[in-house]
DNA sequence: ATGCATGAGTG
DNA sequence: ACTCATGCATA
């Protein structure tokens, strides 16, 4: 009766090593480790299925942004070939490119589902959702009486098209960034502009199922939107690189390798340790608290990705 | 392309 | 204190 989430939940692939890198004061974590495998989950095992319903935050930029609930548009992306090729300006994609019905279409679906102004992963995903719920007229769900099942969720057909707008972008000679940024331009609701970072993980496929069901429509949108403007060859010389500049620059914390394996080893026989294991684990690693707390929550949000994920 | 981080929403 | 979507910073 244990509903656990659904696409995700694959054996993690333990390595042939995984203690052979742990250094000598971990031996005793070892231990305790493997001890604590048969009373894992004490507070969280199956805590998993939460709806989402996430929000977009913010970036605290010099202008007081009020809404909640926009995303912020940050300007200051200087990747690779962000600067060199730009056919397709970055703000001229919003004047001049009024997506095509289709598009149009796709957006609005799928964020009607969710009825939010953001759209964002929601509860369309699962079996379990679904009897928890009380039936959905039927809309909502992309698989109901017909046989028309649920074409946007199947991973090989994100895959597919994750691969198709990869390539036509590039075809298009867009960055990732520009996409990205162009998608404010777009001006669909609830859909703000997303990173580089975000654009690059949906061509990997590097997302959860969620998420990527929930970002095509938004980026096929994008893409007739693109095309089409690409068609009418319309040059629009607005160049507004101008970086804002004065924001706090973040510093990304490194984990060294021997520590790093050490936390993998953990990980493998305890993917949710408790506070206090937490604790002592950051203790003997000589790391902060919080950064071995996050690392683990990447971890397992990393099994959650798509890409080898078990249903593949 | 990916590591570490943030923050809303949830329990 | 966790999950999830997302992003800055960086390799």
């Amino acid at each position: 009766m244990v509903m656990l989430k659904d696409y995700n939940s694959f054996p993690l692939a333990s390595q042939a090593n995984l203690f052979g890198g742990l250094e000598e004061g971990l031996l005793s974590a070892r231990a305790e480790a493997l001890a604590a495998v048969d009373m894992k989950q004490s507070q969280s095992g199956l805590s998993q299925f939460k709806h989402d319903m996430m929000y977009h935050h913010h970036h605290p930029s010099m202008t007081g942004h009020p809404p909640p609930n926009h995303r912020s548009h940050q300007m200051s992306h200087e990747m690779d070939g962000l600067q060199m090729l730009d056919p397709i300006g970055s703000s001229s994609m919003a004047t001049l490119a009024p997506m095509s019905d289709a598009a149009a279409a796709a957006a609005a679906a799928s964020v009607t589902s969710h009825s939010h102004p953001q759209f964002h992963s929601s509860m369309y995903s699962h079996q379990a959702m679904n009897s928890m719920m009380g039936t959905h007229p039927s809309l909502t769900h992309p698989h109901v009486a017909m046989g028309m099942h649920d074409s946007e969720s199947d991973p090989r057909e994100l895959e597919a098209f994750a691969e198709r707008f990869k390539q036509r972008r590039i075809k298009l000679g867009v960055t990732q960034a520009d996409v990205g940024r162009a998608l404010a331009n777009l001006k669909l609701p609830g859909v703000g502009a997303l990173s580089q970072s975000t654009i690059c993980r949906f061509e990997s496929l590097t997302l959860s199922h969620n998420n990527m069901v929930a970002l095509k429509p938004v980026l096929a949108a994008w893409l007739e939107a693109a095309e089409a403007e690409a068609r009418r060859k319309d040059r629009d010389p607005d160049g507004n690189s101008v970086l804002p500049g004065g924001e706090k620059k973040r510093k990304r914390t490194s984990i060294a390798a021997p520590e790093k394996r050490s936390l993998e080893a953990y990980f493998a026989v305890q993917p949710r340790p408790s506070g206090e294991k937490i604790a002592a684990i950051a203790e003997k690693l000589d790391l902060k608290k919080n950064v071995v707390r996050v690392w683990f929550c990447n971890q397992r949000q990393k099994q959650k990705r798509m890409k080898f994920a078990a249903q593949h």
